[in-house]
DNA sequence: CTCTTTCGATACATCAATGTATCCGATACA
DNA sequence: TGTATCGGATACATTGATGTATCGAAAGAG
């Protein structure tokens, strides 16, 4: 590990603008169809900029899904842990409208997957972030569910907590082609309280 | 719609070469990074070849789609329609072999999501084979399965076998970061089960 | 077998992106 | 306010990918 830069304040405001910029860049038009100068114009640099905070687009990538998927499971976390009425519907809800409804997100997630399908260190922290939203699952899977009234394969929080983020990834992909966020609201609350209420 | 070329013998291998080659570097390197010149040696030929079959890479890669995608089609729709036993677990497990294991398809296909979602015309090919395989699991699953058993918004079985496609595409993403395709296999299995079977 | 057509190879011109080395202005600090 | 350091801009050399125009060999027709 080198020591990493002082990190200003200045230099934080144009690592955050950067970050911002490639969010917007990434979900336009992929990783793999962004040129380091399109991120900087995107967010009023040269690429002096970039290269002195950043080795590679890659690594800028790697900053932007750290930074975005630790505020995701924080907001997943707060929504579970907080006050409210512990029933299987109000849980479903909170935590759909935490997690979903951001496109540019869901894009940025998707490029993530197959970025780390190819580089085994940007699979770790992906299993890393995934591992938080399923342990922030479990405690209140284990309150709200009647786990008795569920399939055998699906009795135990833990992989129940596993299947509600597997089902979560897979609406995810509607999204992609559904823009409408209400319909993928609607089909994910569907899915999850199907999966957490055996029958009705 | 301009006229279709002749497509000679000759013609057709090549194009098969290229289709062939494309697949395994569209997996390696994705389909933002790679260049036309990458796929022609991969299949062996210049790029003299590929102008003379495609006008871009992204007809090349909607052309690769089209022809995975419908043999998957076809695949499950065998695999529904065959003889055999007609009880969950039975269709399930064949539904599961029909549709995993190809960790190189799996990569196209979600390449081909991230393209979709940023071309209405690719998208629209997408939705198509989706509602194909949906279509060759409703009969199968109103033999099948007791939809009185199952929560009240997966009560028919079209809904159902939306749903069986969104999980599946789900834990898709799970075969990205962990390459073992039994483990794969084995969790497709218990969500598709715990789907559909509404209780143990 | 010959003639014609087709298809892929080759060569070329162009362009876009990269990384580096250097410079100058802004910022922090005394 | 003066000064040293830091950070972003600029200029440059290099590389790699693209598309096109042209050529020669292989395939199909007679």
């Amino acid at each position: 590990m080198t020591a990493p830069p002082p990190a200003t304040r200045r230099r934080r405001a144009t690592r955050a603008r950067l970050l911002d910029a490639a969010a917007t860049v990434f979900a336009e038009r992929g990783l793999g169809r962004t040129s380091i100068e399109e991120v900087c114009e995107a967010a009023g640099f040269t690429r002096g900029a970039f290269y002195s905070n950043f080795a590679s687009l890659d690594e800028l990538f790697f900053a932007l899904y750290e930074q975005r998927a630790g505020r995701v499971a924080e907001q997943v976390a707060n929504a579970l842990a907080g006050p409210g009425e512990r029933t299987i519907p109000a849980l479903v809800e909170r935590v759909v409208s935490a997690l979903s409804v951001d496109r540019e997100w869901t894009m940025i997630k998707a490029e993530y997957f197959l970025h780390a399908a190819r580089h085994p260190d940007a699979a770790a922290a992906l299993q890393r972030h995934r591992h938080a939203v399923v342990e922030a699952l479990v405690p209140a899977l284990r309150d709200v569910v009647d786990l008795t009234a569920l399939p055998g394969k699906m009795r135990t929080p833990h992989t129940l907590a596993r299947a509600v983020v597997t089902v979560h990834d897979g609406s995810t992909l509607d999204l992609l082609l559904d823009p409408d966020p209400d319909a993928h609201r609607q089909w994910l609350r569907a899915l999850l309280t199907a999966l957490l209420e055996g029958r009705d």
